[in-house]
DNA sequence: TATGAATGAGAGTTCATTCAT
DNA sequence: TATGAATGAACTCTCATTCAT
């Protein structure tokens, strides 16, 4: 028995093994810090197979930040119903980014890494993603704003900075945590019961903070 | 005349020249993007001359962190006299925080990158950096939170979030524009007027929203 | 229906179409810079059959060699007989080269950058398809110049030279046009005019350079 | 002391001795058999500094290229005086070229090999190096071709087949030989009786085939 | 015969770092 | 302090070749 051949559940699907490792590669060094020998190795593949399927570096990472955001637009697709309230969706929101992103937060840190390091690239990525969707997150998502603007629910009325908040404090955290541990001098525990309290101050903040 | 051999003005101090240019550098491209060449080449400097006054590139990087915290850091302290109250709190902080740091994006960038990439490495500098101030900011900060909490002034008595609240709201901004400009497809121009309205959103949000 | 099928007259004499490709494959790029997934690809074969028909890369370029000299030996053979007159000779074998290699510029570069860089290889397999032929060209060719050299028809009577000469003239052009072109900074047009006179030039030069 | 620290005359122009053996090895396997391990080595250099002095394989084989027909091309310059008569030239260029690259075969191995692979690249460097010359060649050539033909002294009246006729007999053989073994099949020695031997037999043809 | 996937040994190139002067 | 040259390890990528089916 050859040690190379391991079983079936191992030997297949290649493709998908590699974007898997490549992910948590990139996540954890950006483009530059990642490693085509480690993506390979944790793939347990040869390294010549990363390029017969993603014919360079900087294509398997592009591969890797489309699946990222196929895998997350849709999770906001469902609240941008022409019924839904502003309460409600100040509520689900940050509950839907919350969850989705405590759960997947290498795909936060590489989209997070990449706006950081190549703003123009993950734009286009980003787009041909909203674009290939059936349907069209920004322009639902826009008329509903100005519905509720237009109807005086909102003591905040600009749509790019409505969504700038219910954005910023849904996600900071992932990125910030270190910081709020630094400060407090203390270790914050990523358990259900933390993430149930920080969706709810969101939540509240949100609601409070931005309906009349 | 030998065109390498520049006025005393730019010969003078290359070791700041180095520090600055190395912010760029490592902004734009993290730790491991960042090319100890280009570095020297930008600062105007021997390549050799780098390893004279930082011993590696790890050695360079700290410096630029340690450079860049003590740089921020001390905007902070002012705030967090005992006689503040929260609402002011919550308007001098996110303004301090929006000012400075739209004047110096390239700060925010390198913290970012690196609390996504070396979570351990940024806290013990900020510890440090917190330490080496006159002024202890956590202690203060968290005295302040329990005392207006207390007093029954906040609708968000946690201090975490609390805190965790007005960070966010201030800074994703920096990090998460280029995914606000691609949901409401346009540009955002990042002029007074601009920031002066973020600000505000920020503050109302926060007093609305912690307040009671 | 799968592009991939095609037809029978495609499907049949892979192996021709091999060596068809893979000519032209090796004449732009020589041995080294020939790659098998092209030839492969160009050929509309799956990369393992090429190994299926030629076991290496080396096979198959002896294969596409030895097919290169049996389509240009037999060109030569019919000036070679005995009751041929040096001036016939000297008009008939420019003719016959210039006409060929006009027509077979790719067999004339594998021929000549194998040359240049592997001399050893293709002088035993020039041999080898000279011995294969029924007639032996080399014994009948030196007998003749030998003959008409004793007879005093010849003012070069060294018939490596004799020979030299008439290939020089005949074969050069097709490898060093393009410095003619630089020298005279214009486009030398390869049509069947020039051919014409190309033969004429040579012939001439042959015939007044070495008959008595 | 060191091993790797050898003496002064070896240490000393590593650019030079990187060209030096650049040419033999692509000589040897033109530019894609060419391998930049081998050049460092046989340079005894470190590969790295192959990409200091010349920033890729690509341009070191133009550095190459361009000083070996800055090498060549000065030998010509003296024959086109314009007092000099048909004859004379007809013996003195056969003689110059063929002495020449007796001497530097690996200088016509390359440039017939690039002529055969790459008939673009060269002619761009064959020509940069001749407007770098202080004396335009091709200009001067071109009137003294004109100007004896238009004295009816030649029998060759076309610039271009004459001059064709000059280069394929002189420079032919350092290509063809192989194959004049082959068919002879006895070995050339190229020793100083052959090399007069030849520059005669080229010299005899062209002054009876193209003189009036 | 035919195919897609796999492999290992390099090949070219880069980069932090150091040396000699 | 300052510089150009040097180094070695690592990195991305390629290619002939083979395997499993």
């Amino acid at each position: 028995m050859n040690v190379k051949n391991h079983g079936n559940a191992n030997r297949k699907n290649a493709r998908g093994r590699i974007l898997k490792t490549a992910l948590i590669e990139f996540a954890a060094g950006g483009f530059s810090g990642a490693r085509m020998d480690r993506i390979a190795a944790k793939a347990d593949i040869n390294k010549a197979m990363l390029y017969y399927y993603f014919s360079s570096k900087k294509t398997l990472y592009k591969n890797v930040l489309q699946g990222v955001l196929q895998e997350f637009l849709p999770q906001i697709q469902p609240f941008l119903a022409p019924e839904m309230t502003p309460a409600e969706l100040l509520e689900k929101l940050p509950d839907a980014y919350i969850r989705f992103f405590s759960k997947n937060q290498n795909i936060l840190k590489i989209i997070a890494i990449d706006l950081l390091q190549n703003p123009g690239d993950i734009s286009l990525i980003f787009r041909e993603a909203l674009n290939s969707g059936e349907t069209a997150i920004p322009g639902q998502l826009q008329k509903l704003i100005r519905k509720w603007s237009a109807e005086g629910q909102l003591s905040e009325p600009d749509p790019v900075h409505f969504m700038l908040n219910i954005v910023s404090l849904s996600l900071f955290f992932f990125i910030g945590k270190p910081i709020i541990e630094t400060i407090f001098e203390k270790t914050i525990l990523e358990d259900e019961r933390f993430y149930r309290k920080r969706i709810q101050s969101v939540a509240n903040v949100l609601k409070r903070g931005m309906l009349k």
